[in-house]
DNA sequence: GGTATGTTTTTGTCAGGACAATTGGACAAG
DNA sequence: CTTGTCCAATTGTCCTGACAAAAACATACC
């Protein structure tokens, strides 16, 4: 019943265990070797024959089953999640998804200012008073079409950004590299109607349907780093995620 | 430094250990007894002063790191995280401002019918070819004005549905009460503007911003159970929601 | 034939211990 | 004053072992 999983473990190297279980199921998964609705061996024949410990597996199941992979039922088993049902919602930029859909993004920017934060925008990022922003807009486009309108704001106290890099990179890319470990980020999805500027900067016509997102991202420290308001043309973007009971 | 933490824990109870600490130290947040921005005492501290394991901390650190509740960082601490961020996540929907405000919602059954499984929902829902479906629609209220149009296909042979038990329940209500255990929901969030029907049905003028979901939901043991297509007036519903960092 | 009642399988919970990796600060060296 | 080095604190990973709880299945009994 149970099927005989083939993953290699690497003591030696420095993935952690149970993480390099995660990516060999994860693998088998996506090859297909691992059939959807299939039947994975026990949690402790598993552990014997990996010659792992069963703590161990059991992380590796435990994110796995977080992730939407898995599903265990005790008493019955551990079983591989209808094939419909696949992953997604991972802190990922729009730039993270478009690279990965294989498309081309370019990015023009429209404005750029460094100013003092305004009001609004000091209470969303929770701000000591001193610290200024940068403020801006830009136009993504995948295959030559117009995308998403983002406006941002990102406190200058965590990263230097200027024009150039914001017109060749991602944001979050920049941010990460500046060493910015994000851990949490909050956001709002919802639609509108596009109004005149809207819709002349999206090649597309007033009163078209757009997605709007406003996102604020914290860091491994704590700290608001950035908060944004996007809209996306709902012809050509929405949101899709994996939901998984707790 | 690091805040003292009274949580009871109750070994007689049927509730795990590990998760009356994730109880315990929720209800300390919430309560505003643990400030955001707190470093909580070191897992060992803990395990000792509540005479658990470290592994039981862990495991309800893991929880609450999970839910967006604490941030960790190996070398420093355990951090609860920014109250802006989780005032956010209390809130989680309009809606449920709406029903915070005292405005009950309301149900009407616009149209039910039990036929066939057609070709795109027999695929959506992945079911055997005699497995039929109940087909119907509803239109959901709060405080006296329309809110969402919900359209939604369920296999009958998990559960039995009539007109009347809808008129008066939750979907979900009447699933869970037949045995079903949800595991996994899969969902797709865009925009449309609204049609003359569905804007008659939501009281508001075609044309208006409209946000659309469509769910797939997995029960334990990996059936498609549902599948439905709803749109909200965006004038009055949002999705929110906090993404963490694996 | 149907209904209890065990029995087995499997995941869930919990303990205690050991060592590794990372961070931040103190301190010394240049 | 800056840089490098070491140390202490803290979380991360991994192990062994044990028993509880739920589900599925087989069996005995009426």
């Amino acid at each position: 019943m149970s099927t005989p999983l083939s993953i290699k473990i690497d003591r030696s190297s420095p993935i952690p265990l149970y993480h390099q279980v995660v990516q060999g199921i994860e693998g088998a998964i996506r090859d297909g070797s691992l059939a959807s609705g299939t039947r994975l061996e026990n949690e402790i024949e598993l552990a014997q024959r990996l010659r792992l410990s069963r703590p161990t597996i059991r992380k590796a199941m435990d994110d796995l089953v977080q992730s939407g992979l898995l599903v265990r039922k005790r008493g019955v088993g551990t079983q591989v999640v209808s094939s419909q049902i696949r992953r997604h919602l991972e802190l990922s930029s729009l730039n993270d998804d478009l690279e990965r859909a294989g498309k081309k993004p370019s990015t023009s920017l429209l404005s750029f200012e460094h100013i003092p934060a305004p009001e609004q925008i000091q209470e969303l990022l929770s701000l000591p008073k001193d610290v200024s922003v940068y403020h801006f807009t830009r136009l993504r486009s995948a295959g030559g079409s117009p995308l998403a309108l983002m406006e941002n704001w990102v406190r200058d106290d965590i990263v230097e950004l200027d024009e150039k890099s914001l017109r060749t990179r991602g944001l979050y890319e920049l941010l990460r590299e500046a060493g910015v470990n994000f851990r949490l980020a909050q956001q709002r999805i919802g639609a509108t109607i596009a109004d005149g500027a809207q819709a002349e900067a999206l090649d597309t016509e007033a009163g078209s349907a757009l997605v709007t997102m406003q996102r604020t991202a914290v860091d491994d420290t704590g700290r608001n780093v950035e908060t944004g308001s996007h809209v996306y043309r709902a012809d050509a973007y929405s949101f899709e995620m994996t939901l998984v009971q707790r």
